[in-house]
DNA sequence: TGCAAATTTAGGTAATTTCCTAAATACCTA
DNA sequence: TAGGTATTTAGGAAATTACCTAAATTTGCA
């Protein structure tokens, strides 16, 4: 794991509340579109661009952002691209920051 | 605490380094430098700023920073500032990330 | 008092990040 | 194959961050 780059994809408020969210989704997102929401897949980019109010683009690339630093997971199915915490990486993280850092 | 303003004050490497540095002051800075270290005070900012191969003000304003974020204390003494890590909000930070994050 | 050493503050340029719109791509279904 | 929806990629303007040098400030001491 490279620290930096993790603590890079943290390093903005909108990311940050994404993950936030992702954790419970049915606090966050509308009921109907997670519809066919299974913890499994997670959320598709243009329901977390519409929560984030922003434009789908700059969401699509911090979602890639995150997961490329392994914070999520992202799934394509059909056309849609979902995307979920890796809570396993997570915990990494704060592993790494109470024995390394 | 202020998760985005931690995060920000890490997300550089140079200021990384520093806090690794700071772990082990003997392991990383010139014993000569280290003459009168206590870890009650810890290193002061131009033997950070020598190591670190940048201008002592470009370390000055980190050092602030990371003081600022909490994850260093500094201390005046005489004509020096000396900053020693925060071990218990580094540990805070750990936590928050494995709670809350 | 007045210089010397350490640090901080100011001010500027270059690089990076933020976040947009437009265009391209992927994948569905008729 | 054509057309529609979801996403990604490209390209660019504005804001922030990275770092420098010069100047100002703090503190000790002859």
């Amino acid at each position: 794991m490279k620290l930096l780059d993790v603590i890079k994809a943290l390093s903005n408020q909108t990311r940050l509340n994404i993950l936030e969210w992702l954790k419970e989704p049915f606090a966050h997102f509308p009921a109907e579109e997670l519809a066919d929401y299974t913890p499994d897949l997670g959320v598709c980019v243009s329901d977390i661009a519409k929560k984030a109010g922003m434009s789908i683009p700059t969401v699509s690339v911090y979602l890639k952002t995150m997961s490329t630093a392994n914070l999520l997971t992202a799934t394509r199915k059909d056309q849609w691209t979902y995307y979920k915490r890796n809570e396993q990486a997570i915990q990494e993280l704060a592993k790494h920051i109470t024995d390394k850092l």
